[in-house]
RNA sequence: GGGGUCGUAGCUCAAUUGGUUAGAGUAUCGGACUGUCGAUCCGAUGGUUGCGGGUUCGAGCCCCGUCGACCUCGCCA
């Protein structure tokens, strides 16, 4: 075994530093990333944490025998000479390929077995479930250590544009109490009171109202968050948000302050990329579902759903005729300059049955004077002049329209409105937009009817607008609109927030709409409306997803890429192989029986 | 819980759609080579085609089941 003394480990250089030591002679450590074998020379790039460096080891040195045997990711010690490459041996390709480090000595700090998979590959696709298991060894790769390393910055870089803003950052529980709304909600039984249990926070939402009654002002977060549902490759069980809560703030405020906070981040670490709207846009909850079929729309392309209703008053087809009966709408999107293939409308259909849950498409293709489609014979010349005029339809252009409750109509054409965007390659050509959106003006309530009762939109402490106050009191109800707001780059929802209530009275009354019971109320809300007793400032504020945020900077596909150790598809870490069982000691000192799962 | 895609050498993929002995690149091992930089050249090793069953004269390919990864619907105030 090979030993080190103090004096080395500390007199070691990191190779982004070479250049300040060209022509003297210096001890880097790190991993062999490739090696070069010629007749008379050996190369080997040396890699570590900061960048790699080509070592030349010439064959007539004593040391070139054993360089020979050495593998990829040993670990070495090295000494030697800093020097300057001559012009013609200069690669230009890679960061530092001006120098090279002659070799006088080597050590092998550590030897590896060879690698279950290359980490020294610029590209290529790995399996996810090899990545996992050797997370360590996916972590040494180049692009996995950029987004590890960017992530660092750009939480740095947020840590201080709030404190710039006499932001504070104050952590909060992991071990706190559960809420009945929201996600599931992961659970920790207390050994010290048996049969009892905290869970972790699905956001830090009540206690950073509590600091706001606490007077902080200004509080901002880093905060781990932990939701028991079933994942996506955007959502993780435990994923971290930037947590903002500011006092005596109105929505207003709050929107401009956030707008400048995503310039700045965005122009710092992604300046490539031009932003779409400038202020960005702002579109009701209403305006997204029914224009765009989604609460959180890519608006990088346009495309707008238009309502046709109005012109089938009179259809004599069947299918349109029962729609109209049953108070449905048919809408569509019109698609420029395209003709779909059979093959392609039919395609189109499917995806409209199987993720949009309605029964069938109609696509009108629009001719110089005619048109092309199945539902021609069931289309009198004025009803075609209508559709083309409400689409605004040119020769060569297609429509697709839906027929079906609004609900149904709304969700099928927002599906198809990306799947069509896809396939025309609009995706490709916007990849570099930024479309930035606020979507506001949310319902305050909605209807349940599996439990025949309003439900919150968005959670029981959002204020609604002033100006509905009153219909909380005389009024429909669900026409009430609340000061929340999401963020929404590029169809994928990026933050949301909303202002809340601070006023006792408004609170009672929002909780008597929902039908909860007084002791209902103490026991789930008690401590946060004891607190809103004793001189509550006004407060709203606002959280990002962290890890989406990351992902978009990095020009990633899937946040478990900016994540060190994520779990996979179903929750699990591959790595530390959890979830697993514990030791039947553990569960008694927490007076825990497990049911044993039924066997055939 | 539902739907979809995938699973072939350590890794990344192929196999003319059911037909002879399952191939290639890379890694590994051996050799050659005067400065390369994803070095190159020659050679070798490497396979229970995830697992179990079925159909067939014959299955990597078709069918059923199962396990796993990914995508997705429900779900995520």
């Amino acid at each position: 075994m090979e030993c080190f003394t103090d004096e080395e480990f500390q007199s070691r250089i990191t190779i982004k530093r070479l250049g300040e030591y060209v022509g003297k002679s210096v001890i880097l450590m790190g991993w062999i990333h490739r090696k070069r074998l010629h007749g008379q020379v050996i190369f080997l790039d040396l890699r570590d944490e900061s960048g790699f460096m080509q070592l030349v080891i010439p064959k007539t040195l004593e040391i070139a025998k054993m360089a020979e045997t050495l593998k990829e990711e040993f670990v070495l010690f090295v000494k030697g000479e800093v020097a300057q490459r001559s012009a013609e041996n200069i690669n230009p390709k890679v960061a530092l390929g001006n120098l090279e480090v002659f070799v006088s000595e080597i050590r092998v700090i550590n030897k590896s077995e060879p690698l279950p998979f290359a980490v020294n590959l610029y590209e290529g696709n790995l399996d996810e479930n090899l990545r996992m298991r050797y997370r360590y060894l996916d972590l040494r790769r180049d692009v996995m250590r950029q987004n590890i390393v960017m992530r660092h910055k750009i939480i740095k870089f947020i840590r201080d544009y709030m404190d710039n803003y006499d932001f504070v950052e104050v952590e909060t529980p992991m071990l706190t109490k559960g809420t009945p709304e929201g996600s599931r909600e992961y659970v920790v039984p207390s050994r010290i009171s048996k049969g009892q249990f905290y869970v972790l926070p699905q956001s830090p939402q009540q206690f950073k109202q509590l600091l706001m009654v606490g007077g902080l002002g200004r509080y901002f977060q880093i905060a781990r968050c932990f939701r028991d549902e079933d994942l996506r490759a955007d959502r993780q069980p435990e994923f971290t948000q930037l947590d903002i809560e500011m006092s005596y703030i109105c929505q207003e405020q709050l929107l401009q302050f956030i707008e400048s906070f995503m310039i700045s981040l965005f122009q710092k670490f992604n300046p490539e990329k031009n932003f779409k709207f400038m202020p960005f846009k702002r579109i009701s909850y209403y305006e997204a579902m029914t224009k765009y079929g989604s609460d959180k729309p890519d608006l990088r392309f346009d495309m707008p759903i238009m309502d046709a209703t109005d012109v089938f008053q009179d259809t004599t087809f069947q299918v349109f005729i029962n729609i109209l009966k049953e108070k449905g709408n048919i809408k569509g999107i019109k698609v420029e300059n395209k003709s779909f293939t059979v093959k392609e409308t039919k395609e189109l259909t499917q995806i409209a049955i199987d993720q949009g849950g309605t029964k069938g498409m109609f696509a009108i293709n629009f001719l110089e004077n005619s048109i092309k489609s199945s539902l021609a014979s069931h289309l009198k010349p004025e009803e075609i002049e209508k559709i083309k005029a409400i689409f605004d339809a040119k020769p060569g252009d297609t429509v697709l329209l839906i027929a079906d409750i609004a609900r149904v109509v709304h969700k099928t054409l927002g599906i198809l409105r990306l799947e069509v965007a896809r396939r025309l390659g609009i995706m490709e050509k916007v990849k570099n937009d930024l479309a930035f959106l606020w979507v506001i003006d949310f319902p305050l309530l909605d209807w349940s009817e599996e439990e025949n009762k309003y439900v919150t939109t968005h959670h029981p402490f959002t204020s609604p607008k002033d100006e509905d106050i009153p219909a909380l009191f005389s009024g429909d109800p669900l026409k009430i609109l609340t000061k929340a707001y999401d963020i929404v780059l590029n169809g994928s929802e990026m933050g949301g927030g909303s202002i809340r209530i601070h006023n006792q009275d408004l609170q009672h009354k929002i909780f008597e709409m929902l039908s909860l019971k007084e002791e209902d109320i103490q026991a789930r809300f008690g401590h946060i409306l004891r607190a809103f007793q004793y001189g509550a400032p006004p407060h709203g504020g606002i959280a990002f997803g962290i890890d989406r945020l990351v992902t978009v900077l990095q020009n990633g596909s899937s946040i478990r890429d900016v994540i060190a150790f994520p779990k996979n598809n179903s929750a699990r870490d591959l790595l530390m192989e959890a979830p697993s069982p514990i030791h039947e000691d553990q569960l008694k000192e927490l007076g825990i029986q497990i049911e044993k799962p039924k066997t055939e």
